[in-house]
DNA sequence: AGTGCGATTGACT
DNA sequence: GTCAATCGCACTA
């Protein structure tokens, strides 16, 4: 499998975090692939203490620090030592939401985990999840889809000027979880 | 040691 | 729709 059939086999996944206030639970509805080569990926200039997590088994956390506030989440998509992820960019709201609106403030369901950083923030996630396996069951995992996914459609990557062009950003059709313009999510 | 900028968000016009 | 905030990282010297 490569990184862009992990991107659109991550749609309709959950994402799981169990902290001590709970567990936080999420359904996967929108992701973007940065594949190898891709100049717009973080891989792209090499290995780096950053962004090592990249080039770990697929499989593995790569979570960094952006904008001066927030964090994003990738899965790493390819084999050892090569770099290459799936950046997650919405999730849909299942369990734990209480707790992800204490962090998140009093936001509404449909803005509670839509965008890269919303996502981590609701869901607790910083560099100290960098590197960690989510194959496994441990303090952050992947799990298997709780209910069929609708259409996956793809557009071009947000945020990005380089490679934008590119048809790498995968979606549910049609949910309210997902980010970005509305031409870009029905 | 200094510089420029980013896989975004929230506030504001 | 536009735009500033904010800081770690990569790169230059």
């Amino acid at each position: 499998m490569d990184t862009k059939k992990l991107a659109r086999y991550l749609i309709g996944k959950t994402l799981i975090h169990d902290t001590p206030e709970g567990r936080m639970a999420g359904r996967i509805v929108e992701t973007e692939a940065y594949i190898v080569g891709d100049a717009a990926a973080h891989a792209f200039i090499g290995r780096t203490a950053r962004n090592q997590s990249l080039f770990l088994e697929r499989g593995h956390a790569y979570v960094y620090f952006i904008y001066g506030n927030w964090y994003s989440m990738n899965v790493s998509a390819e084999k050892v030592g090569v770099g290459a992820g799936v950046l997650l960019r919405a999730l849909e709201p299942l369990e734990g939401i209480s707790i992800m609106q204490r962090r998140r403030g009093e936001t509404s369901l449909e803005d509670l985990l839509r965008g890269p950083g919303r996502l981590a923030t609701a869901m607790g996630i910083d560099r100290y999840y960098d590197g960690m396996d989510l194959c496994t069951k441990g303090p952050i995992w992947l799990g298997a889809a709780v209910k069929h996914a609708g259409p996956i459609r793809s557009s071009v990557r947000i945020g990005i000027t380089k490679e934008a062009h590119r048809l790498l950003r995968f979606y549910e059709r049609g949910s309210p979880y997902v980010s970005g313009p509305l031409r870009l999510r029905s």
